[in-house]
DNA sequence: GTCTATTTTTGGAATAATTACTATCTTTGC
DNA sequence: GCAAAGATAGTAATTATTCCAAAAATAGAC
């Protein structure tokens, strides 16, 4: 229990490794899919039957209040989590929705904190949106 | 009328100016305060006594999608606008809230249309977050 | 090991932002 | 001037999220 990367990450950030936790940060690690917390709630409360939502609402703003996971804001319709913390730029479809990991591209990083303009900065996140691919090859099968 | 950067701003993007359309335009332009949909209500209700919310969501989501304005989705609580159409960054103040623009930084730019790894991107948003000026100054008054 | 204090989790109720929907009003082209 | 299309209004409904108080789990003292 205490090798695997959920407990080691919870752990580094100061965060006491409950069960809900760790199962939760479990989920960020093995899914790369920027998950939703329904996405996470449905995906453990197989694992945990009495599981509440409230607790993954909690738990993933916990998470990235301490950075032990990135809140992302790039749909306006729900929030996303996301438990990969090197830098990387993030792109949404608008035409499905989809939040995807743009690997070649150049993202913003923060080395220790940063004060920009008089503000304290600890987070940056940079948002590409349009179309994807695959709705792109759709759009063009019609 | 019709020499009103708002006017000028709605027919360049093909949207036809009706007097809420311009008004809400012209809200934007004059007020680099990032509002909200409700701000924009409240700022022009006085003005078109009608006015009804719905209209305002609407006309927002309208211009976002022409690219008339920018929505912001930097805040997990409510999405803003901005009628800045020049590539700047974007600070949002963990404590208070607030939205201002780092003109300083150097902000991402999007030469025409853009295809990155296979999607077509039309917008690109660089988002910082941490504590503002104002309420680290405050916090060491404490 | 048991007891008490603290932390965490739960779950239903409350809230707030946004959208859906339909009727009404306005504009446009003929 | 009239029909069709487009825009607006206003209320109801929906959805994501937070609040809150009680229950459960955990940790530390004895």
């Amino acid at each position: 229990m205490k090798e695997t990367e959920a407990y080691q990450r919870l752990v580094a950030s100061g965060v006491r490794p409950s069960v809900q936790r760790m199962a939760i940060m479990d989920y960020l690690l093995t899914h790369h899919t920027h998950p939703t917390v329904e996405d996470v709630y449905r995906g453990i409360c197989d694992e945990i039957p009495t599981l509440s939502r409230t607790t993954v609402y909690n738990t993933l703003r916990m998470f990235s209040e301490r950075h032990a996971a990135q809140m992302l804001t790039i749909d306006d319709h729900h929030v996303c989590y996301d438990g990969d913390l090197h830098p990387h730029v993030h792109f949404i479809c608008r035409e499905c929705g989809q939040v995807t990991d743009l690997e070649m591209e150049q993202a913003p990083r923060l080395e220790g904190h940063n004060l920009v303009e008089g503000n304290l900065v600890d987070d940056m996140q940079l948002y590409y949106k349009g179309i994807c691919k695959s709705c792109l090859a759709k759009a063009k099968g019609n």
